[in-house]
DNA sequence: CTGTTAGCGCCTTCAC
DNA sequence: GTGAAGGCGCTAACAG
């Protein structure tokens, strides 16, 4: 055996960098992990040195010591588990998981029973979890995020003074959406909604009420969900209750494809008698019949955000709101 | 002041364990990670009381000191890194999450590139990492994979004598599908196919080959992919080449809603000139028009099993597939 | 501002 | 079979 070098090289510590530097292992970590008390000159030294040696940091000897966590958790908040399972939720975790990769960290999936206050107290208590991606907040979830985690959690819809909020500008879409509308010449504009509890939903509706106001039209809402049922259910009674209508507004594009169902369903043309426009684009709109009008929703996008700036630790802007674009299609 | 009070009460460690099972450290370490050099009675104490303390052990100082990792890594395999995109990466990452969440392991996510040995190489020599989900795998890839990471790796698709696999039985989907579209009177059947470097996709081919043959028809293959753009450029060029074609079987369902909106396109009735079927049984398939015939996949439960399997470290049996049942609905 | 000294919680050679 | 040490790689208290 030649020594030292049997191919498989070990990985560079922050010992090495240490060395190559002339500093302490200390002041090595004090200048890599941007503490302010360095001198700028060891700093710059030891940054430089451990570029030029490809030295990553270990996350879980870090996490060990500083007692900070190795993991992103996302939780997503519900009234049941089963909200896990949404497509939404998995892109929303994928992105997470690709962001993740590269600074070693992994991601894992839990749910936020709507009241279950202790499953925050738990995730903030636990040495494991490096910070947290909030999905589906409401605000009385996150006056409850605890203190420990503040600067380390990021919310994905609402947020509050505490925990920055990263989202889609579904006010702004949702305002483009019943503007292209009114526009097309529809006047009995109904729209079947998100889940009441969803803060983040509900700013769809309110702009659907303001922009139909400012126009001298009444709003006609009917409770939903995310689901196609809902969209089934909610054209139906939407259409029982009033039977002029001429538009449908769907939370989401699974909503609108069932509330397309519906209206199959009754006999009525799409978009002929009644136009349907859904919410987020998913790769399905596109392909079913008629074609979905609907607006632009970046998941990934938002995700990659919320966790970078959860990884980052820093503390980002309070409330980044992701733009929508009207995507025009058969529907409406 | 409920809930933002973080009362961090230390967490017992193994140091607690030993002290009340009256045994060292070492010991008390030993009879938990199932080492067969303890006596029995040792064993049984250390473990009564690590139960009766609610002992967690810490994954991060487990990894760290065992050098064996604290995140699974779900790679997939692809020409270009658009696969991560994709809906079924999200699900089984989700999964993955989900069960990881309990372990105090995250899940990152990897694109592999189909030529990348050495992205695997670096997947095991990186100390992070505690376990490996191959998804979309090849031979060659398999035959890649590197001992340190035997034994814990998994693969959903194709396997190796080294890596079990998880999977659909997609060739009995498959062999459903095509008995029932015969069984319904078609006979000039074509099959819209996935990538065809994927072997797992390929299964469906072949059994779809065989069946076919059994009855005495002709084959008509035309490749394909995964989005509803290979659907639709698929079927019209089946319909160009074959214009008599009476059925069309998709390797999943998204390219089953491209077929349909070619058929569409074209003019033809489905199912009355032309059945299409799909595979999947995708949320979206029963809302399109028509609604899809298909077959079920349990993607989820495959990806739980993947990960609990290569979280309990254990080997699993070398091969499992999960049945696929046949959904029956309007297209078909 | 810097280096030295202790750990973080666990596994794993070593002696016994 | 068992216990006593020595790390894993890093951060965080201390002194200087």
């Amino acid at each position: 055996m030649a020594g030292t070098d049997d191919g498989r090289r070990a990985p560079i510590t922050l010992e090495d960098v240490a060395r190559a530097a002339g500093v302490s292992r200390a002041t090595a970590s004090r200048a890599l992990t941007g503490s302010d008390v360095v001198s700028t000159p060891a700093r710059e030294r030891a940054r430089a040195v451990a570029a030029s040696l490809g030295y990553t940091p270990d996350r879980l000897a870090r996490a060990l010591a500083a007692g900070t966590g190795s993991r992103l958790v996302v939780a997503v908040a519900g009234p049941d588990p089963a909200v896990l399972d949404d497509a939404y939720t998995g892109q929303v975790v994928n992105a997470a998981a690709a962001v993740g990769d590269g600074a070693g960290v992994g991601v894992s999936l839990q749910w936020l029973p709507l009241y279950g206050l202790a499953e925050l107290e738990r995730i903030g208590a636990d040495r494991s979890v490096h910070g947290l991606v909030l999905v589906n907040a409401t605000h009385g979830l996150l006056a409850r995020v605890p203190r420990s985690l503040r600067g380390r959690a990021v919310s994905i819809g609402v947020g509050s003074r505490d925990v920055p909020a990263v989202d889609i500008d579904n006010a702004g879409g949702a305002a483009a959406l019943v503007t292209h509308l009114i526009g097309t010449g529809r006047r009995r504009i109904a729209m079947v909604t998100g889940p009441r509890w969803l803060p983040c939903s509900e700013r769809m509706v309110e702009t659907y009420r303001a922009v139909l106001a400012d126009a001298g039209l009444p709003a006609r809402v009917v409770s939903g969900g995310f689901a196609a049922e809902d969209g089934l259910s909610g054209a139906r009674h939407a259409l029982h209750r009033w039977p002029d209508t001429d538009a449908v507004l769907a939370v989401c594009d699974a909503v609108a494809l069932g509330a397309i169902a519906a209206l199959r369903e009754l006999g009525v043309q799409v978009p002929g008698d009644v136009a349907v426009a859904g919410f987020d684009d998913v790769p399905m709109a596109a392909w079913g019949f008629p074609a979905l009008t609907t607006a632009t929703h970046p998941v990934r996008a938002i995700a990659t955000a919320a966790a970078t700036a959860v990884l980052g630790g820093g503390a980002g802007p309070p409330q980044t709101w992701y733009r929508s674009e009207l995507v025009l299609r058969a529907s409406a």
